[in-house]
DNA sequence: TTAAGGTCTATACCATGGTAAAGACTCAAG
DNA sequence: CTTGAGTCTTTACCATGGTATAGACCTTAA
């Protein structure tokens, strides 16, 4: 039974190259998921075989774990995609970056006001319907169902 | 030019009946909405005609009020197709709203949670950012590759 | 009777981040 | 050379709450 391989893929660099298989493990993310990055334009193989196999090098399990990170702040994929090329250039990268990042802040700053709206009235519902005596009638049902 | 007709549906409860889109327009929602609405089994019109013709009363909008209010504070349709059902219970129907509201009050802690931990995190990414002196490494983008 | 506007069904499409499966091909070990 | 694991592409599917479109049919006023 054959086992995962491992490729070299120059004398120079004396990189390893890596099957999807081993990346995908390795970063915890299914195969499937990886070819979709590639789809996206998030992560490319280091090198393709004349069989179409993908090779990888390690970089790739870093990539993958960047862009999970990223996902865990609520960065989206194109986001993220950006985040990369930064990631990757020489110059101000971090001024760009943290500029995103301020606008993720943000963001996660306006839904938690959303939130506290909707938490806000959930309460006060919850309790006039503690309040209510009369079987009959529901004070959340009436308010739901109520104009304005 | 046809306008919008209204037909009386019995003598007995004089009733009128409107046309589907009388109720999206009072409503102020999409027709598809409506018959989307009505796959999901979240409102049926009182009436079709021979000609397929969907056919309300004014409560129709009175429940399309109901599903936008609820899903203001976050209740899915499927959770919103049991709220109306208790909406047309006789008995204990308070009490049965109160728990899913309740459900409903934890789950938006609960997210509201996550969110204040994302802004912990993103504050203190930016923050480092901020004292970076260094142009060449930026501070988030090494958080985000790092392997925890 | 005709024209215009309203409605019908069925199907496809949108974002989002993947997952699943079919059917063919590759690769290495025995 | 065969076998079995690994991989390939393509296509379809999941949830969610709708929106859009095509082509046909209905309704009513002029």
């Amino acid at each position: 039974m054959p086992k995962y391989r491992v490729y070299n893929v120059s004398i120079m660099a004396k990189q390893n190259l890596f099957q999807i298989g081993v990346i995908a493990e390795r970063a915890n993310v299914n195969i499937q998921t990886l070819r979709y990055y590639e789809k996206r334009n998030i992560l490319k193989p280091a090198r393709v075989k004349e069989s179409g196999y993908r090779l990888y090098t390690e970089d790739a399990v870093k990539t993958v774990t960047f862009v999970k990170h990223a996902q865990e702040l609520g960065f989206k994929l194109d986001e993220i995609k950006q985040l990369l090329g930064l990631r990757n250039a020489s110059v101000n990268r971090c001024d760009s970056v943290r500029k995103r990042a301020q606008i993720r802040l943000s963001d996660v700053q306006e839904k938690m006001k959303m939130l506290k709206r909707i938490e806000k009235t959930l309460k006060v519902l919850i309790k006039d319907c503690e309040n209510n005596k009369t079987s009959k009638k529901c004070p959340i049902i009436d308010s739901l169902e109520a104009k304005t």
